[in-house]
DNA sequence: CAGGTC
DNA sequence: TCTGG
């Protein structure tokens, strides 16, 4: 097994990217992080996958990839200039056009630069943004530096965020993870690897399933995933393979990179599954719309708490039309990468919230808009009864991704033990 | 009840 | 409404 990218090479500053942030904060749900502190993933370069290792060593972010001999053969092959993303941002004055790394010709170099976005200088971003925010965002944003948005595959985050609905990042890693596992091609067995004179134990890495394999199992994906724990999503997922293959596939999908918010949005939402908050994500994460701003319940807090706003209708859940007031009102605060803004400031909203819980603070305490929980955790102790914050939050290792998602149960078999209508604790039991 | 959708 | 914490 050689090493295709032979030594840790640079990626960009750790200022630039943090990786335990940016990969655990609910955007991605295929990257695993090893007790090393090392992330690994499969990404695809056009018709072919490769293994990358990921690390945040003396103050870089660094990557090396490795294949199989014959992989690396097809790496030779001139590999197409991934695109930069449609921006303001090299010729705007307030950008920083120094933090535009010089191309390199490694294939890999190139694939991530795209995919982390690198063309975008973030603490100008940030700055930016606390200067158009200086209430908010500015307070907060510093708890949670290095957060970038990925530039995700389109295909992935799209069923990845058909997943997400009524559900957590924990339990979408596992079945985004089992979806790898059950029908993407396997690209690394699985061993012991070198890694700059240390051996570094690997489990087997699976890429996630391209649209042509998943359109062959059309008929059987709905049964197979809700086996697999999936629940009414495995509908939703059966349906959006069979009508996004009769659209097009993956081709049609990346197609629309490059069009308008509104066609990109109208185009996804035809999709079974998929409503305006998925095809946000979607749009946002995978299809160069940084202005999308997918609106949760969690957003809407944010909202309403700090930022008061006040619905015009006096709907109190999430209407069609209170969606796009929220909308509104975040991207005339943050302007272009409205987005991207408010995905960070989501993030360090619930930092925030994720330490009060761990402090004991009610909830009059948990406002991102007021700096009174900074005074007020740094005078409290932390109650030993609730879980710590951990520095490093690690997702499940794919060897102890939850069981039962990979027994191979019908859903026949559900269905009947739902009917018996037993008891709780006897439910539990049987899958202990 | 959770980071919705039909 | 599936399912799990």
């Amino acid at each position: 097994m050689m090493a295709w990218t032979p030594n840790w090479t640079r990626l960009t500053s750790a200022a630039e990217l943090a990786l335990d942030r940016t990969l655990t904060c609910g955007q991605s749900f295929t990257w695993t992080r090893l007790p090393s502190g090392i992330w690994y993933n499969t990404l695809r370069l056009p018709g072919h996958a490769v293994p990358v290792l990921l690390r945040t060593h003396n103050d870089e972010v660094q990557f090396r990839s490795f294949g199989s001999p014959r992989s690396q053969a097809q790496f030779q092959q001139p590999v197409p200039k991934t695109p930069l993303p449609p921006t303001q941002y090299l010729v705007a004055p307030s950008r920083d056009p120094a933090a535009v790394v010089a191309p390199s010709h490694d294939p890999v170099y190139l694939l991530l630069h795209d995919y982390f976005q690198l063309s975008y200088s973030l603490p100008a971003l940030y700055l930016d943004w606390s200067t158009r925010d200086p209430s908010h965002f500015a307070h907060v944003s510093p708890l949670v530096p290095g957060i970038r948005l990925l530039r995700q595959p389109p295909v992935e985050t799209l069923f990845a965020f058909i997943c997400s609905a009524n559900n957590n990042i924990a339990r979408i890693t596992g079945m985004v993870q089992a979806l790898a596992m059950r029908y993407g091609e396997c690209v690394y067995p699985g061993g012991l690897l070198d890694i700059g004179g240390e051996e570094q134990a690997l489990p087997p890495m699976y890429v996630f399933p391209s649209m042509d394999r998943l359109v062959q199992s059309a008929d059987e994906i709905e049964g197979v995933l809700r086996g697999l724990g999936f629940g009414y999503r495995a509908k939703y997922i059966a349906a959006t393979v069979k009508t996004l293959g009769g659209l097009g596939g993956e081709a049609w999908l990346v197609g629309l990179r490059g069009k308008g918010y509104a066609e990109v949005r109208d185009a996804l939402v035809q999709l079974q599954g998929v409503g305006r908050k998925v095809a946000d994500c979607v749009a946002l994460m995978s299809l160069d719309q940084p202005g999308a701003i997918p609106v949760d319940t969690h957003v809407w807090q944010i909202a309403t708490r700090d930022y008061k706003f006040k619905p015009s209708t006096k709907s109190k859940s999430l209407t069609p039309t209170t969606y796009d007031e929220v909308v509104k009102l975040f991207q005339t605060l943050f302007g272009p990468e409205a987005g991207w803004a408010h995905s960070v400031r989501s993030i360090a909203c619930f930092f925030i919230i994720t330490r009060c819980a761990a402090f004991s603070l009610t909830r009059e305490h948990r406002s991102c808009s007021r700096p009174t929980w900074r005074a007020t955790l740094a005078t409290r102790n932390p109650n030993p009864r609730l879980p710590q914050l951990r520095q490093d939050p690690q997702p499940l290792p794919i060897s102890q991704v939850n069981p039962r998602l990979f027994q191979n149960q019908r859903p026949h078999q559900r269905r009947h033990q739902r009917e018996n209508a037993r008891p709780q604790q006897q439910r539990r039991r049987q899958f202990g």
